[in-house]
RNA sequence: GGUGGGUUGGCGGAGAGGUUACGCACCGGAUUGCAAAUCCGUGAAGACCGGUUCGAUUCCGGUACCCACCUCCA
């Protein structure tokens, strides 16, 4: 039997550093809130799939592949889906408002899965869509009700936050501090300007489901409470209690905070997610990703400007999940460059056995900075083996190398031009032509191809961002 | 007003109360017809003010500045 590994995890509900223990090391299981699907995924939803990604590769290397659960939900009822299905409908979409919404939510969860996909994450064990789930939040609140802690009111079905004394505990606020600074209109039917939304009414044109308090849909964070409790917490054995909940540190209040009440409430035996996870916000070149400063973009935009998701994943990695992390080109164009030069390292090795400082690092907080930093070690020191399992533990590295990293990406024709500038050039150096030689080197530059001479063998050659077929064609006709 | 995070060398970014983080860039050298790549090496820090200590960038207190959240938000 190995040595126990001591994983330790920040919990933002005891803002501490913890030893993580897990309720049931055969079965580790993790809830991460997951996306409204009314867009693309902007670059800050990444940041949680890539902490909780590593995360999961880090509990099934140590408990087992098969002893971890993870969830991540798609919430596909909400007023910004609607209102985007509105909006579209206004464009002249055909169809219903319901089916505009089914095919956008459909649209959006395939955009998704190809762009997580794409940064090495791997795909949760469940992905529970909120509008599967409607029966069992209606059970909770209903639940929620008969216990006293939620009420009808106007069609609507509000959690009663003075009913359960904890409320605030995560984010260290009181409801008093709260309502003292309170900049939002109150709905004069609520109780307390704190209480949420459990259940509201539907227009006929929305959807909505039949419900004891007239048709309606859901509130936001009661989905959260239902599907956790159904796919994590089914086991009685384990008083109605989970492992880690995590999800970006803007999710604290009110969204977590409100499941908590939910779900405590609901049971007021079990412990709901014994470990809470917060990742700091992302930043662009400093500043606050907002589409009014013209800096916010999707991940899909990255990938379509070639920034390929190992680089983004890269980036991601530098920065401690706890941090705020500043999105920059600089560092997009350092990840870039490391990687390459670990892939090509790579290519001498299969192993898939991390080397244990990267795991190390990662058992410690997620230390994903310090992991990079035992692979540089790696690299420089020469163990291509142990580079090439940490890479792939990271999720940095599938089966082989990736494809923008080992093949110049030359049309066969491209390719045509440049071996026969770079024969002509050959010729030159034998002749001692070292004007044209370099001359042709030049042009090559300019038309944004690195040229590398080896020591035997065909010069090897490669494109940069900057290249431009008309000029390499100039360079041929030069001749 | 309330809550949380940050401030380290040219840039990015860590750990550790006393010993080189690391990467990128720069500089010097090697190698190369040139270029690229590679290798070797040097230098450079801890926002500010106090306190604890033999000793703090690392612990404690305060100040300043930046960011986020408190309203949908990863």
């Amino acid at each position: 039997m190995a040595e126990p590994v001591t994983i330790r995890l920040t919990n933002s509900r005891t803002r501490k550093k913890e030893v993580f223990e897990p309720l049931d090391p055969a079965n580790v299981r993790l809830y991460l809130c997951g996306p409204t699907v009314y867009d693309r995924a902007h670059l800050g939803n990444a940041r949680p799939v890539i902490v909780f990604d590593v995360l999961q590769r880090l509990l099934r290397h140590v408990y087992g592949e098969n002893s971890v659960t993870y969830v991540r939900n798609f919430t596909d009822v909400d007023d910004k889906i609607n209102a985007e299905a509105r909006r579209r409908r206004e464009a002249g979409a055909e169809g219903t408002l319901k089916e505009l919404i089914r095919e956008r939510t459909a649209e959006t969860i395939r955009w998704y899965h190809d762009d997580m996909d794409a940064l090495g994450a791997a795909r949760p064990d469940h992905e529970p869509r909120a509008t599967d789930y409607i029966p069992q939040m209606q059970a909770m609140i209903a639940d929620l009700i008969g216990k006293g802690h939620a009420y009808e009111a106007e069609g609507h079905v509000l959690f009663d936050v003075r009913s359960y004394p904890a409320y605030g505990q995560l984010s260290g606020r009181s409801v008093d501090d709260m309502i003292a600074g309170a900049r939002v209109e109150v709905a004069p039917f609520k109780r307390d300007p704190m209480d949420f939304v459990l259940w509201k009414p539907s227009s006929d044109e929305e959807p909505g489901w039949d419900s004891p308090w007239g048709r309606g849909r859901p509130g936001w964070h009661i989905e959260c409470s239902a599907m956790s409790d159904a796919l994590l917490m089914k086991d009685p054995e384990h008083d109605k209690s989970f492992d880690i909940h995590g999800g970006g540190i803007d999710l604290m209040f009110p969204h977590h905070e409100n499941e908590i009440a939910q779900s405590c409430c609901a049971n007021p035996d079990g412990k709901f997610a014994r470990v809470w996870l917060h990742n700091e916000m992302l930043q662009v070149e400093g500043k606050k990703m907002s589409k009014s400063l013209g800096n916010f973009f999707t991940v899909r935009d990255l990938l379509d400007q070639g920034i390929p998701g190992e680089v983004i994943r890269y980036v991601f990695l530098m920065t401690h999940y706890r941090n705020p992390m500043d999105w920059t080109a600089e560092k997009v164009r350092e990840a870039k460059h490391t990687l390459t030069k670990w892939y090509r390292q790579s290519g001498l090795s299969t192993s898939t056995q991390p080397y244990q400082p990267v795991v190390d690092a990662l058992v410690d907080d997620l230390n994903t900075h310090e992991a990079l930093a035992q692979c540089h070690a790696l690299s420089n020191g020469g163990d291509f083996p142990a580079l090439r399992g940490s890479l792939t533990f990271l999720g940095l590295m599938g089966d082989a190398i990736p494809g923008w990293a080992r093949v110049p990406g030359f049309s066969d024709a491209e390719t045509g031009v440049v071996r026969d500038i770079l024969w002509q050039r050959s010729r030159a150096r034998e002749r001692q032509d070292y004007a044209t030689a370099d001359r042709l080197r030049d042009g090559l530059k300019k038309a944004g191809v690195i040229v590398r001479d080896v020591a035997d063998g065909e010069p090897e050659f490669e494109k940069t961002p900057e290249f431009d077929v008309n000029v390499l064609d100039q360079v041929q006709a030069d001749q």
